[in-house]
DNA sequence: CAAATAGTGTCAAAGAGTGTCAGAAAGTGT
DNA sequence: ACACTTTCTGACACTCTTTGACACTATTTG
């Protein structure tokens, strides 16, 4: 599970030092993608593995599927750690997620996402409503309380 | 079941000696959140993980469920007392808690809270109000036989 | 082919996190 | 009241992680 947020800098060539504790739960090096959101998401290699099987199954015939499809693998890179712990975020990616020298990191349970700070201080900043978040959690309350 | 309040004092490197009786209540370690009041909520860790998993099933094509995943996750972390008990807070929750040296340890019954004195003399005024108290919960059954 | 650019490896320093221990304080039992 | 045990705290030493700098290799471009 990727849990918390950090704050980290990226060097003159786009390397990102990913915090020990990620690297530990994907030793095998991430794929990273363009997110929904001008971010960018990082799956561990099985995980992504998995997705990529699950959008193989929907049918080419369907416009959406096809977009979606363009989406998520057009953007990937599969990615290693060097001897420091970094990845090199290639350069198509870093221009979608408008990070430049900062960014943050963020664990959001079976992946992780890395955000420019600006972005993602809007971001947090629309988690701070109190009342979409009241709805929110009853979502989850609920299924947790069913089944 | 998690009771009383405790002051204990966080060292320079933001480490919190957790009360005896709650460690063995939640032997594993905890989940840290941030909670609704500025404090920070502490999970056993079963509890958390039942939330997680229903996290987990919803899809991320929708906005809502990335928006409550990262509520969720990112103001997380996974904590386990080191040998003398204590738990390293994460310098992002110490600073939503605006815990700095000294904080208050709540038992709220199923987990317990960690707030800063100050915020937390604030909040023990406002609910041991006499005046307010007389009928501000009347709504609530709590009666062992009731529901 | 040469030059420019992009990518990679290595190292050392600063800072953050962790382990250990002894003393103070609080709690328990006789 | 006293001795004993447990718990919490502060200090110190140590390890690990991140970062910036520099040197080097590979790739692209003219």
């Amino acid at each position: 599970m990727f849990f918390g947020q950090y704050e980290h800098n990226i060097d003159a060539k786009g390397r990102l030092t990913i915090p020990a504790s990620f690297r530990e739960q994907a030793p095998e090096g991430i794929y990273l993608t363009e997110g929904f959101d001008s971010n960018l998401i990082a799956y561990p290699k099985q995980h992504f593995e998995q997705i990529a099987n699950n959008l193989s199954e929907l049918s080419i015939t369907d416009p959406e599927t096809r977009a979606l499809r363009r989406l998520i693998f057009s953007n990937a890179a599969m990615l290693t750690y060097d001897t420091a712990g970094r990845i090199l975020i290639p350069a198509f990616l870093r221009a979608t997620g408008q990070i430049n020298d900062t960014c943050m990191i963020i664990g959001v349970g079976d992946s992780f996402e890395i955000w420019s700070v600006e972005l993602w201080s809007l971001e947090a900043k629309s988690h701070n409503d109190p009342q979409k978040n009241s709805n929110r959690w009853a979502a989850i309350n609920i299924s947790a309380r069913g089944n």
